[in-house]
DNA sequence: AGCACGCCGACT
DNA sequence: GTCGGCGTGCTC
């Protein structure tokens, strides 16, 4: 056995840069492998749980300052080599404390000190001196006598779940059973889950064949494949095939998709479909079931891993696949915090772990499509959809030539009325919720600004209330103007809820479905509006982004995008890339096998090249104009940007701190420091916030400069008074 | 981040 | 006279 080393050091969970040493247990000679957990005392009276990244015979820090490890929290460890290294890598490619990107890493029931197994279900059996009570002791105490009734009917002890019937105080009851010791309590492992055979697939067309033989041509080894299929296509499909085989030489699939995409039919179908218990992560599990998912994988039980963005962090021994579902999406990117892409970790861990992966997407990013036409990633496509004639036509309505009512042009209604007519359902895509987006008074044109942001208060009907979409402040609907008294306040523009109840104005005898966050709120609401919308309960379905992602509507024959100018010039370099993915998803969810469907775009500028590109279909077409505008303008992919972000309650301390930072910063060869400018929405949710941004053609030497530059960052004076981030390759600039 | 130390204002 | 405000410093 090789001999205890004379340090370790421990990651612990702070802001901190670097690692810890500290000196061994000291009556443990046993050596520690990196990736166990350790409790160590950290700061003033202060203990917390570290992880250990290797032993040394050295310390540059004096003897006498080393604290001792206090205990061993595990007897092999929670984080495996690969996984562990994965993690050190992405705490220097985003600049971000190793201890932060291991407590993101890990479940809070590890991060917390817990034991690394799981806890099993109760039991509780009656002793022999509970067997030997006679019936008779315990005539006066009712709920005693009926709980030890339940139990001499069993032989093996009874669980906490048929107990709740027999009294709501029966935990009570058994606590005095346990202290006269007529129960004792043991553990039962938890049963695994019970699985239905593997259906066999559906039938598949040549483009699915022939990509499920691509990728199962190369597994035991690194390819990145990028699946663009246009909506429809069948994309799941083509995942589960290759599953399938990768299942079948015994090792396990890690699954990730968007977060709004995790459904419990979603899970249900790859359980079906595969036949193996399918371990789900995501944000809505408690801490213990997110635990016992983690561990399912961890300890090789699990053979299929479906999750969202942190499920990359899942230890699998035996990786044999990843899938990255909507591999396009903004979810995979961390916005707070520790700022990692899901998506790229996904691509490093497959290449460090020898495994294929698959992005798929119907909308591919800009950044993955140049990968794909630079050769790195392999490109498969789908560009038919099974089973449907046609692609649905695509149409636009030029507003400078039509009068808008309500938001909707005379050929809209009429498109809309058609396909009452027939009996068809209608979709309105317009991504504002609320009623109107702006309140206004006639009187003195004062309009409901919100008083912790830069921003208009959206007026909601519904509720009566003023809402900020970006703070969430909410205050009731004023009766009159609070600057002039006047009673003339108006809603100017239209939200989701204006045109619902514009639609029924128009048309009295349509069933409406709202599909948006206020309208879906409550539990199950959205199940059961889909329900309805499938069971053909419903004429028209208006709608946010939510129906965009994922939902399949086959009745569906007409999609109307009420407003596409959105961000069709906006000063964010990935908006008309946002607006054009949302755009082909929605009307994707139009027609379906005999049904054609018919696309209508309300816009005010039918002459911008993305809508030429949506009219065809061609998304190389938008790409190919997209990418060349990227190049022209020096923005990812032909360049790497980092985004410094300061905000404070201090009007000026952002600007200050980002002042002083590129003051400090030493500009190296072909790393861009831009002027700081204070953040497109300056104020939000009563802070005041500021931006610097950091732009090089080459990744080296950037990151080369962020690792200095950061380290002194946190040394800044002004840093005191703000509270700073690193965002290495930003989703947005604001 | 979390926690302690330290030096100035309003209260049991 | 103390309780507590948050500026400053430190964490192996």
């Amino acid at each position: 056995m090789a001999a205890e080393p004379r340090y370790y050091q421990i990651a612990v969970p702070s802001p901190l840069f670097g690692h810890f040493d500290y000196l061994p247990l000291r009556e443990n000679p046993v050596p520690l492998t990196p990736g166990t957990r350790v409790r160590v005392p950290f700061g003033r009276g202060r203990e917390v749980t570290g992880v250990v990244l290797g032993g040394s015979a050295h310390s540059a820090v004096p003897r006498h300052k080393l604290k001792r490890i206090a205990r061993v929290l595990d007897d092999s460890p929670v984080l495996p080599a690969t996984l562990l290294a994965l993690l050190r890598w992405a705490a220097d490619y985003y600049h971000h404390p190793l201890g932060e990107v291991l407590a993101t890493a890990l479940p809070a029931w590890l991060r917390e000190g817990r034991p690394a197994r799981l806890p099993g279900v109760p039991v509780w059996h009656l002793t022999d001196a509970g067997r030997a009570l006679e019936s008779s002791a315990l005539t006066r105490a009712p709920v005693q006598r009926r709980l030890w009734e339940a139990l001499v009917a069993v032989t093996d002890g009874l669980e906490a779940e048929p107990l709740g019937e027999l009294s709501t105080r029966w935990r009570e009851v058994m606590a005095i059973f346990e202290e006269r010791g007529w129960v004792a309590r043991h553990e039962r492992r938890a049963e695994s889950e019970v699985v239905p055979a593997p259906q066999p697939a559906p039938p598949l067309n040549a483009a699915q064949t022939g990509a499920i033989a691509e990728i199962t041509g190369a597994l035991d080894r690194y390819q990145c494949f990028l699946l663009h299929g246009i909506t429809g296509s069948g994309k799941t499909e083509v995942y589960l095939g290759a599953i399938e085989k990768v299942l079948a030489s015994n090792k396990q699939v890690l699954v990730l998709v968007p977060e709004i995409g995790l459904t419990p039919q979603l899970v249900e179908r790859f359980r079906r479909r595969l036949g193996v218990p399918v371990a789900v992560l995501h944000s809505g599990l408690t801490d213990t079931q997110r635990f016992a998912a983690w561990s399912g994988a961890a300890e090789d039980k699990a053979p299929l891993v479906l999750g969202t963005r942190s499920a990359v962090f899942t230890p699998m021994p035996r990786l044999g696949l990843i899938v990255v579902d909507e591999e396009h999406d903004a979810s995979y990117k961390q916005q707070e915090g520790f700022r990692y892409s899901a998506r790229d970790l996904a691509v490093l861990r497959a290449a460090r772990e020898k495994a294929p992966i698959v992005l798929g997407s119907a909308t591919p990013s800009l950044e993955s499509l140049k990968n794909a036409r630079d050769g790195s990633y392999r490109l498969l496509e789908l560009p038919e959809r099974p089973g449907a004639a046609e692609l649905p036509v695509v149409r636009l309505l030029d507003l400078r030539k039509l009068a808008l009512d309500d938001g909707l042009s005379a050929p809209l209604r009429a498109a809309v009325a058609e396909r009452l007519k027939r009996g068809e359902q209608s979709l309105l895509f317009l991504n504002r919720r609320g009623f109107a987006p702006v309140l206004m008074c006639y009187g003195c044109g004062w309009v409901a600004p919100c008083r912790r942001c830069d921003a208009r208060l959206t007026y909601h009907q519904r509720s009566s209330k003023l809402i900020c979409h970006h703070c969430g402040a909410e205050q009731l609907l004023p009766e009159k103007c609070p600057n002039c008294a006047g009673a003339e306040l108006h809603p100017i523009g239209e939200g989701t809820e204006r045109l619902e109840s514009a639609l029924a104005k128009i048309f009295p005898k349509a069933r409406l479905v709202r599909i948006d966050r206020d309208s879906t709120a409550a539990r199950g609401a959205l199940e059961g509006k889909l329900k309805a919308v499938h069971e053909g309960r419903a004429d028209i379905l208006v709608g946010t982004q939510m129906l965009t992602k994922g939902h399949d509507f086959p009745n569906v024959t007409l999609v109307g995008v009420v407003n596409a100018d959105q961000g069709l010039y906006s000063a964010e370099f990935r908006a008309a890339e946002r607006l054009f993915q949302q755009i082909l998803q929605v009307a994707g969810r139009a027609g379906r096998a005999d049904k054609p469907g018919e696309v209508l775009i309300q816009t005010w500028h039918p002459d911008h090249p993305l809508f030429a590109a949506l009219v065809r279909h061609d998304f190389n077409g938008f790409a190919d104009y997209a990418l060349a505008e990227r190049s022209e303008a020096g923005f990812p992919p032909y360049s790497h940007l980092v985004l410094l972000r300061a905000e404070s309650p201090d009007r000026g301390a952002a600007l200050g701190f980002l002042r002083a930072a590129r003051a400090k910063a030493e500009t190296p060869n072909g790393v861009q420091l831009m002027d700081p400018v204070p953040s497109p929405m300056e104020r939000r949710a009563g802070r005041w916030r500021a931006q610097l941004l950091v732009q090089s053609a080459k990744r080296a030497p950037l990151h080369e400069f962020l690792d200095g530059w950061v380290r002194a960052l946190g040394a800044l004076k002004q840093a005191r008074r703000v509270r700073w981030s690193l965002d290495v390759d930003p989703a947005d600039l604001f």
